[in-house]
RNA sequence: GACUUGGUAGCUCAGUUGGUAGAGCAUCUCCCUUUUAAGGAGAGGGUCCUGGGUUCGAGCCCCAGCCAAGUCACCA
C-alpha cells in the first residue's frame, strides 16, 4: 500500500502514542454527559461537562490553544491551556500528546468547565482529556469564512459517494438531508399507526417476481435448488394478507431492479405500499393528500418545498383529472370512443414515436408521458388509466376501457401509484394472460410470469381493497430539494474501485532481472526488459519510487542497482 | 447504449505554440497564553486516471480503455 506523507506522519504519531504508554484505541466506557447543543442550550459560566467527538480545527498560539470539537450534534470550541491540563512539572500532555501527537480527525473526551471568551465565544476549558480513537487518514477539510461561504468544499461526487462516511463528517447539511429522510419514515409510521394499520414484512426473495414489470436480479437457492428474484415489488403479498383477514397493512419494501442507473434510478429503492380493505382509490386520494401534509410538515415544518426552479405545497386537497382530460387539455385530442388505430393515427400526428407492438393502452400512455405529464407542477392526481397498462386494477364502474387507478404527479414526476384493487380471481386470471400474450408480441414491460398461488388467494375472496405505493425516493428529494437519488441514499451504487497492485508485472519483471546482476548497466537493463519507452520510464520510476532500486550516476555511464 | 465535460499534491484548483510540475489550505520544523476561513518564518510532499502512438522532448497533441458527472435513449 503507498502511503501519503500524511498517512505515515500519522502512523508515526500513533507508535509513538503507544511508547508513552498511551492507548490509542482504548476499550473504556467514557463517561459523556453533554453534548455540543447540549452545552449551548443550557450554557452556564463554570459548569462542569464532559464531552468527546473529533477534533476538528486547531489554532495552537504556544502554550494556549482554541480547537473545534465536533460531536453527532455539532461543534463546540474547546480551549487547551498548558497550565491547565499539566498542574505539575510536567508538561509532557500538552505539549507532546496535545500539540505533537494528536491530529485533526482524531477522536478525544475531554472534561472541562465552561466559560465565555473575549469575543463572546462560548468554549469548554479543557481540565483533562483522553484520546479515544487516533485517525490515520486526514479527513478533506472545507472551511467556512466570516461571511459563511465554504471554500475548498468537498465537493467530488464520485468520492463523496465511494466515501459517505468522509461525505457526512465534513459536509453538515449532507447529514441532514438523512436527518429529514429518517424523519419522512417516521411520520409516515406514525400517520399509518394511528389510522390502525399494521406494518409487516414479506419475503424479498420471491419464486416469481411479481406486482411490477421490470428485470429482476436473479439469484440460486442452494439447498432448494431453485432461481429466485430479489423483490421488484411487494403488492401480491400484501393483497395476500388482505384475504388473510387484516383491514390494513403497510411495509417500507427495498425493491431490486436490474436496469439503468441515472439520477432518478438506483438499483435498490425504496416503496412505501399500503393496502385498505372496504375502501376505493377515491378514498386513497383524500388519505394520500392528508397523508403528504402531514409529511411534509413534519419533515420541514410547512407544506410548502422548493425544488430547483418551482416551489410546490403538499396542502391538500390536490386538483384531480382524469387521464382523457388530461389529453384533451394539452393535445386538443380527445380519445374517448376511439379506436386503437385512430390513437395510433393521432400520436403519430403529434410526432411521438410508436411502434407496431404498441397497444391502445401503450399509446395513451405515450401520449399522456410525452405531452401531459411535464406540465404538472403542483400535486395532481391524474385518474383513470387505460386497462391495458393496469393488470393489477379494478376495471372502472363507468367505462370498460378505463381502470380505477390514479397518480399523483408533482414537477411533473410520479411519486404515488394507487388502485382500486382487482379482487375478481377470473378477471385478474385473464389479465395475467393477456399480458403474456402482450410479452410474445415483444411489450418487454408485460408481466411474462403468472402467480397461480396469488390466484389461488384471490379465489378464497379478497373484499374490496384499495392500494397505494409511493416511491420514497423521490420523495424525499422533493422535501429536501435534490436533483439527484444518490444524494437522498447513504450509499448509491458504484461501480467497484480497482485495486491497486503492489508492483506491476513488469516492475516485477525488471526487478527480477536485477537481482541476478545489480548494478547493472541501465540501457543494457532497459534492452533486456523488451519495454517500450514510455512504459520502461514508467517501470523504473516505479521502482525507484518505491525504493527497491536506484540509479546511479558515475564515470562510466548510467547504472541502476538494488537496495 | 449514444453524446458532452472532467480526472494534476491529503483537499480545492491553476498549468501559456509541446521545453525542468504550481498556488491556497492541510502536513513537518522553529517562535508564540483568549483566537474567529487564514498569527509569523521556513521546509517537505506528485503513478499529472491507465495503456499505446507521434516527437529530440507529452500534464498538454492523436488512438484505445477505465471511472465519474451531465444530456438523451431506456425505465408501470
Amino acid at each position: 500500500m503507498q502511503l501519503s506523507e500524511q498517512e505515515l506522519v500519522r502512523r508515526d504519531k500513533l507508535a509513538k502514542l503507544r511508547d508513552l504508554g498511551i492507548n490509542p484505541y482504548p476499550a473504556d466506557l467514557y463517561p459523556v454527559d453533554h453534548t455540543s447543543k447540549q452545552i449551548k442550550d443550557t450554557f452556564a459560566e463554570g459548569k462542569k461537562v464532559i464531552i468527546a467527538g473529533r477534533l476538528m480545527s486547531r489554532r495552537i498560539q504556544g502554550s494556549a490553544s482554541f480547537a473545534e470539537l465536533q460531536d453527532s450534534a455539532g461543534r463546540i470550541q474547546v480551549y487547551f491551556n498548558r497550565d491547565e491540563i499539566c498542574t505539575g512539572e510536567d508538561k509532557s500532555k500538552y505539549n507532546d500528546v496535545y500539540k505533537k501527537l494528536l491530529d485533526i480527525g482524531d477522536f478525544i473526551g475531554i472534561e472541562g468547565e465552561l466559560f465565555t471568551t473575549k469575543v463572546g465565544e462560548k468554549t469548554v476549558m479543557v481540565k483533562d482529556f483522553t484520546l479515544l480513537s487516533k485517525a490515520l487518514k486526514p479527513l478533506p477539510q472545507p472551511r467556512i469564512d466570516s461571511e459563511g461561504k465554504v471554500h475548498d468544499a468537498f465537493t467530488d461526487a464520485e468520492q463523496r459517494y465511494r466515501q459517505r462516511y468522509a461525505d457526512l463528517v465534513v459536509n453538515p447539511h449532507v447529514k441532514e438531508v438523512f436527518v429529514k429522510r429518517t424523519k419522512l419514515f417516521n411520520a409516515m409510521r406514525e400517520f399509518f399507526n394511528d389510522a390502525g394499520y399494521f406494518e409487516v414484512e414479506t419475503p424479498i426473495l420471491q419464486p416469481i417476481p411479481g406486482g411490477a414489470a421490470a428485470r429482476p436480479f436473479v439469484t440460486h437457492h442452494n439447498s432448494l435448488d431453485i432461481p429466485l428474484y430479489m423483490r421488484i415489488a411487494n403488492e401480491l403479498y400484501l393483497k395476500r394478507l388482505i384475504v388473510g383477514g387484516f383491514d390494513g397493512v403497510y411495509e417500507f419494501s427495498k425493491n431490486f431492479r436490474n436496469e439503468g442507473m441515472d439520477r432518478t434510478h438506483n438499483p435498490e429503492f425504496t416503496a412505501m405500499e399500503i393496502y385498505v380493505s372496504y375502501k376505493d382509490y377515491n378514498w386513497m386520494m383524500d388519505f394520500c393528500e392528508q397523508l403528504l401534509e402531514h409529511c411534509a410538515i413534519a419533515v420541514n415544518g410547512t407544506t410548502k418545498a422548493t425544488f430547483g426552479e418551482h416551489d410546490i405545497d403538499f396542502k391538500a386537497p390536490y386538483a384531480r383529472v382524469t387521464m382523457a382530460d388530461s389529453i384533451k387539455h394539452f393535445t386538443g385530442f380527445d380519445i374517448t370512443g376511439k379506436t386503437e388505430d385512430e390513437i395510433r393515427q393521432a400520436a403519430k400526428d403529434m410526432g411521438i414515436e410508436i411502434d407496431d407492438t404498441m397497444g391502445k393502452g401503450k399509446l395513451i400512455d405515450e401520449i399522456f408521458g410525452e405531452k401531459c405529464e411535464g406540465n404538472y407542477i403542483q400535486p395532481t392526481f391524474i385518474t383513470d388509466y387505460p386497462k391495458e397498462m393496469s393488470p393489477l386494477c379494478k376495471e372502472h364502474r363507468d367505462n370498460p376501457e378505463l381502470t380505477e387507478r390514479f397518480e399523483l404527479m408533482v414537477c411533473g414526476k410520479e411519486i404515488a401509484n394507487a388502485y382500486s384493487e382487482l379482487n375478481d380471481p377470473i378477471d385478474q386470471r385473464e389479465r395475467f394472460e393477456h399480458q403474456l400474450k402482450l410479452a410474445a408480441k415483444g411489450d418487454d414491460e408485460a408481466t411474462e410470469f403468472i402467480d397461480h398461488d396469488f390466484l389461488r388467494a384471490l379465489e378464497y375472496g379478497m373484499p374490496p381493497t384499495s392500494g397505494m405505493g409511493i416511491g420514497m425516493d423521490r420523495l424525499i428529494m422533493f422535501l429536501t430539494n435534490n436533483q439527484s437519488i444518490q444524494e437522498v441514499l447513504f450509499f448509491p451504487q458504484m461501480r467497484p474501485e480497482k485495486k491497486q497492485v503492489e508492483m506491476t508485472e513488469e516492475e516485477k519483471a525488471v526487478f527480477n532481472t536485477l537481482k541476478a546482476n545489480s548494478p547493472m548497466d541501465l540501457n543494457e537493463l532497459k534492452a533486456q526488459s523488451g519495454l517500450s519507452n514510455k512504459k520502461w520510464d514508467k517501470t523504473i520510476k516505479g521502482l525507484t519510487g518505491k525504493k527497491v532500486a536506484k540509479v546511479v550516476k558515475n564515470d562510466d555511464g548510467l547504472f541502476v542497482e538494488m537496495n
